[in-house]
DNA sequence: TCTTAAATCAGAATTTTTCTTAAAAAGTAA
DNA sequence: TTACTTTTTAAGAAAAATTCTGATTTAAGA
């Protein structure tokens, strides 16, 4: 089955054409699994699509965000990363250099909302960070970058 | 109880000198509820100290972080927020306004980090995230911001 | 194929954050 | 206090991240 049928059909929904660089956004941030930001997804790009604006990764992105097809998470920098799961997952996010790691936590993936939370308004979804210092920072021990 | 009693000892235990500037920007943002950026801080504080400059409050801010004393948070933009309540409490942000809202839910702060996670490094603190669409928000209805 | 609205590119503009440097303030010792 | 040393600050410049503007190109339906 096509790769592409979910963008197909959600911009298909959404009245929004499908472009050569739409779908080579969609598939270069489905296949990352590091959480890249948009100059990061720009630099992978570029060999393939040497014209590509930076603005139009950007544009594209916050539309894919809208359409629910990844959703944008920030780490220890005030810059915008891409998740390409959609799934309930959560993360841990490295002090040291950055880095955002998936893991799997059912037993809060699993609890319901609770009644205090319902007054706040209406949740779309939940997520839990973790923040730290990853395994390898830990390695390289002290202050870096 | 001196309420810069707490700040005193961090900056004496990490050898930093206690200023007017650095007095001022803990006592606003121990007492702000909204998390607020730089920016709004720096608002915040003109009235008192006019000529205080917009690096001091980042500089500051950063310092605190690294003290432990806030946290550094992200909302919807990527813009840094600044948290005063360093206990285990959690976050719900409106896609609409911005808004970051804290909430408890003991029954996730109070489980224990799963064994599959200690392989991905150090946890220093925890927190959950729910996105979704604040109750202010949910009454004006439709797109806004 | 033609038409037209939508999308893209390139560069400029904005916004957020950090850096540089000279002046001011704080701590220390006489 | 005064003189001396070091840290901190303010101001503006610089850098980094994001968004906007306007001319050109493209997708998709007639």
């Amino acid at each position: 089955m096509d790769e592409l049928e979910e963008l197909r059909r959600a911009l298909e929904g959404a009245g929004i054409r499908l472009t050569h660089q739409r779908m080579e956004i969609y598939k270069e941030i489905k296949s990352a699994r590091d959480h890249p930001s948009v100059e990061v997804l720009y630099e992978r790009l570029r060999p393939r699509l040497p014209t590509i604006s930076l603005d139009t990764v950007y544009r594209t992105l916050t539309m894919f965000v809208e359409l629910g097809l990844v959703k944008r998470v920030y780490g220890k920098d005030p810059v915008a990363r891409y998740d390409p799961d959609t799934s309930c997952h959560h993360h841990m996010i490295c002090k040291e250099c950055g880095a955002i790691i998936d893991f799997d936590w059912p037993d809060v993936s699993e609890l319901p909302i609770p009644d205090n939370v319902r007054h706040l308004g209406q949740v779309e979804y939940m997520q839990v960070q973790l923040v730290g210092t990853c395994k390898k920072c830990q390695k390289k021990g002290g202050k870096k970058r």
